[in-house]
DNA sequence: ATGAAAGCGCTAACAC
DNA sequence: GTGTTAGCGCTTTCAT
């Protein structure tokens, strides 16, 4: 029915005050086990639960927190936020999740509208680093960093990108690969960055040298941006003819990858016998993608989990122990990197 | 600062009660035009924004739409929620987000949570098809179809599914294929029988007998499920040898595609060489997978305008002027089902 | 252990 | 055109 059950109608009902049911429901003691007993099952029975606009009003919190994710349709922020999602769930939040688009503008303008809503705490995954807009609500930071240095931004919980950067220039070295491309974005986004430098302490690594490797920065991660840059990049250098050619790419995330794949499939170029591909993010895209793309893994179920139970710790008034999580990553080794030998011995 | 101004402050500043602010900032007229220019001014210099838990409590509604969509993480979902979700932001409301895993009792739980937040309307994709805990809520079913014959129940945007099954099936045909697979899920998901019957259609205008192609049903629509039955399958039917062996096969969602392609891929199969695959969504998966998959066009952009455009008529109380849009489908044809004659053609 | 009462910030009669 | 007033449903002193 359209007809929802207050509190006082429970109050009455029960022969007691609003006071009293308020008390029962939120646990504050002050009450004797018989009415509890009574109120707990006339409510039950009523199906009766509390209006959380009002007591949001009343408490100037609300059992809500917003999550601001940059593009709810990259597939990786699509399992990080589903994870928190649920989790919250079970805690008894809810949360209303935006979409940033990878806008400033956007992003100050949500938290703004969330603020008005009176939630009690933000989840972000950020491309800015710092919002005076959220100053005061509790904050967390997820999957990229909060601005460095200040301690009062909340915390951050993020992979070891350096570390995954690492392991996929590893991982090319290793295939055999000597002239390799890395496509990244410009920054703004500190993690491509990490990812980059990782690839880099691969490179002095195993020796190879600056000359050959190669970086192309694209706009935006997209699949279609990364498409379109790796078909130029075919257009401008013949690949498979000379000594000297491309034999390895790393990308900074599985959508890159993906663009990238497409462009090359379109050429005739083939992964792995003529190019090594690796991914970031380990999502379905790199499972799927061509011949299964390498990939870099991150542990988002535990990214989440950090995030929901750091929120509700600093809501209710803990000091975080550390400002900083980094969890770990590990290469996840597709054909895309098979190297050559092993797929001639296939072949024999 | 973690002061926020309130309409009181506005008021006692304007020189005015906060009636009249309230009537200025909702339009609500009666006011001279100088106090409006007053107040106005007053509210953009001291950033005065409405605190909407309290209109919410007043008002017994919220400017903000529950979602409910079954997962977040399948790019077909994704992309109509980004949709929705930037539709309603643009006109001022928020939106509640929420994944239900296609459990009908989490449906059930957070339709019961939004409700006490004050949810002025959902929009469904739901598995489920009548809900007697939305009732009196405005209501918009999107991607899948309300409950048949109740007319109270609120409005159904959905793609011709019927005709998305039929193009699918006839693309197989048309690429030569004569011993047909269909994947698909048991229903529950009306779409699922839709799109079969769209295959039973064009199999009957091609004059392909019944003995011809072959249903499996799947648990869910996950790669993983797909992937597994397809294994399955692999091993127990030898596929390339014999003249009567599958060469087609229809899957009503990308991602089962996507599991499909996986589990040939590793047996070896090509495609299209050896079998021609269809999808249905046409989201990034089929793109990308395998030397891209022929998909079914949705309009999401279209379905989400729709949706948000007619929950909000109904919220204002406008009886819709129909009860159920169908929105057309389109095949968007690639590698997947490319006919032999024109590989051959290829290589010659 | 319980109740009365004030009030969170806003809207909507109703009065003038 | 503007102010006064009474709540929306809840929490929370402060009494008792």
């Amino acid at each position: 029915m359209g007809t929802t059950v207050t509190m006082k109608e429970i109050a009455q009902l029960a022969h007691v005050s609003t006071a009293t049911v308020s008390r029962i429901i939120n646990q504050n003691g002050r009450y004797s086990k018989e009415t509890e007993e009574r109120v707990l099952r006339l409510i039950k029975e009523k199906q009766y639960a509390p209006n959380q606009t009002a007591k949001g009003l009343r408490t100037r919190k609300v059992q809500t927190v917003g999550v601001l994710v940059p593009d709810i349709t990259n597939p990786h922020f699509a399992r990080l936020v589903q994870s928190i999602q649920s989790q919250l769930f079970d805690l008894g939040y809810t949360c209303i999740i935006c979409n940033t688009g990878e806008q400033m503008e956007m992003e100050e303008k949500l938290l703004y509208a969330l603020r008005h809503q009176n939630v009690c705490g933000f989840i972000m995954i950020s491309s800015k680093r710092f919002h005076k807009s959220l100053c005061s609500l509790p904050a967390v930071y997820v999957d990229r960093p909060a601005q460095e240095g200040d301690e009062n931004i909340g915390v951050t919980i993020e992979s070891d990108n350096v570390h995954g950067g690492f392991l996929a220039g590893q991982q090319l070295v290793l295939a055999g690969c000597r002239k390799i491309i890395v496509m990244r974005t410009y920054s703004q986004d500190v993690n491509q960055e990490h990812r980059y430098r990782g690839f880099l302490h691969a490179m002095e690594k195993y020796g190879i040298r600056e000359a050959e490797y190669e970086v192309v920065h694209l706009e935006d991660v997209s699949i279609k941006t990364a498409y379109s840059a790796m078909s130029d990049y075919l257009q401008k250098h013949s690949f498979s003819d000379s000594s000297r050619s491309v034999d390895g790419i790393m990308t900074t995330t599985d959508s890159m990858a993906a663009g990238v794949f497409c462009a090359l499939r379109e050429a005739g170029v083939r992964v792995p016998e003529d190019v090594k591909l690796t991914g970031f993010d380990d999502s379905d895209i790199a499972q799927i993608c061509g011949p299964g793309i390498t990939s870099i893994h991150q542990d988002v179920q535990q990214m989440a989990k950090l995030a929901v139970k750091t929120l509700i710790s600093q809501m209710n008034g803990v000091k975080p122990l550390t400002h900083h999580y980094l969890l770990p990553v590990s290469a996840n080794v597709r054909a895309s990197t098979t190297s050559f030998s092993a797929i001639e011995r296939m072949r024999g």
